[in-house]
DNA sequence: CGTACGTTTGATCTTTCTCAATAATGGTGG
DNA sequence: CCACCATTATTGAGAAAGATCAAACGTACG
């Protein structure tokens, strides 16, 4: 992308807003008129069923864009809900579609956001449809943990996991009940290690045998798959 | 679009293929060349997990276009194969990334087929994650017709599922043997006809109700809940 | 006409859910 | 700073949906 691309960007009209945990960025049903960018703080994208049912399809980090679909698309087919407190720029629709449709960088580069998102789905369809409740949440937290990884969000000894076991239960299509025995058996197992949602790995490499996981479905530049970006060192040894 | 963006369009390269059964039209890791449009027969999108079984992602009807993620990706994170016998247009990947960049309206309506694709695998996600199996199988059903009556593919006596009921498990995340005695279920209750393969909805309504369907998350034109584009009358009504 | 594939059925076994109760935790107002 | 309240986490017992295993039955097709 050019400079005059980045410009362009970064000139686009926007409102700053702060959020407490709970609050919608999008309900379903309705028509955004902008775009939000979550600059700090944690969100996630859910449906629910007619019985009252909720599944998560998605959680947005800091830097994710929280709207992509809603530029261009007009009823949002899915809520978008923040996970904890925290702020979101809102860009509105117009500006933003016209850069995209104009400028062919900041259009492959918007269509590329959009078809990882997608991929990111996919695998989730996987996930839920497919593996077992202890490869569910051990894949969830691989994900995450990559993610946030890639953005330098983790630290050292892990990382906080943003969400009650209900919602990840929502996420996984579990009951919160049975999230919680199957975090303590990963835990027994030496899995992973727990103080509070605060999430540590003391094998990397195993849980993601257990979870399945390879990250080549995130499309993450350098590809590869995890000799590239491995988790950093520091994170994958305990401290006594 | 303006007829300019469309003679673009059908000016575009492209080699058409007939393709059996089973075989394959993307391979997982693979990097295609040309995106793939669906001219005649059904396909379908699907990942294999690390023991072996398959989830399906997505069934592709004519018309659909195949690799719209590998314009813009490079390496493809599932599989697409052919579920029956069919014919399929090639279009090289260069020129249609030119296109789709350089002229607004026709990037705007590749982005939207693009986002309606992740919809409907977001209700994938809620089908598989929050639904029993009964709920599945009606909504999948009841996404399957509506896709093929927007086409105009659906006779007035129903349709013909073009999979297997082990190829329907794969999509719902049972197995088939389930799918089988829910299929049975839904015939006693008087949801569905069947003759082989052919299916047919003699309520379409309760069916509706039973998979918890909705049309809204198929953006269709015109909106709306079922008001503006129900199923057609002659396939709501049993013949005797 | 036989073979391969798909469907149907039964019996049994697991995983996960449900219901219910208890314990921990963090935030809040006094 | 402390007591109280609302969430969230944890645990147990019993129930249920769906998986697994195994076999028989059709049906299309070479």
């Amino acid at each position: 992308m050019s400079d005059d691309d980045r410009i362009a960007i970064l000139d686009l009209p926007h409102r700053v807003r702060k959020l407490d945990a709970g609050s919608y960025l999008v309900r379903e049903g309705s028509l955004p008129g902008v775009c939000g960018v979550l600059v700090d703080g944690y969100a996630y994208r859910q449906k629910m069923t007619g019985d009252g049912s909720r599944q998560i399809l998605a959680v947005c980090i800091p830097g994710d864009a929280v709207d992509l679909q809603n530029i261009f698309l007009d009823i949002s087919d899915h809520a978008v809900q923040m996970l904890t407190r925290g702020t979101v720029a809102d860009i509105p629709r117009e500006p933003l579609q016209q850069l995209v449709l104009t400028r062919p960088q900041i259009g492959r580069a918007v269509i590329q956001l959009t078809l990882v998102e997608a991929s990111i789905l996919r695998e989730w369809v996987v996930n839920v449809g497919r593996r077992d409740a202890r490869e569910r949440i051990a894949h969830v937290l691989c994900e995450f943990a990559v993610r946030l990884e890639v953005r330098g969000l983790t630290s050292y000894d892990g990382f906080e996991l943003p969400m009650t076991q209900e919602q990840l239960a929502d996420a996984t299509g579990l009951t919160s009940v049975h999230v919680n025995r199957v975090l303590k058996g990963l835990e027994a197992d030496g899995l992973i290690s727990r103080r509070r949602r605060h999430i540590h790995f003391p094998d990397w490499r195993a849980l993601q045998d257990v979870g399945d996981f390879s990250r080549a479905y995130l499309h993450l530049p350098g590809g590869g798959d995890g000799a590239v970006l491995p988790l950093r060192e520091a994170s994958r040894h305990e401290r006594p």
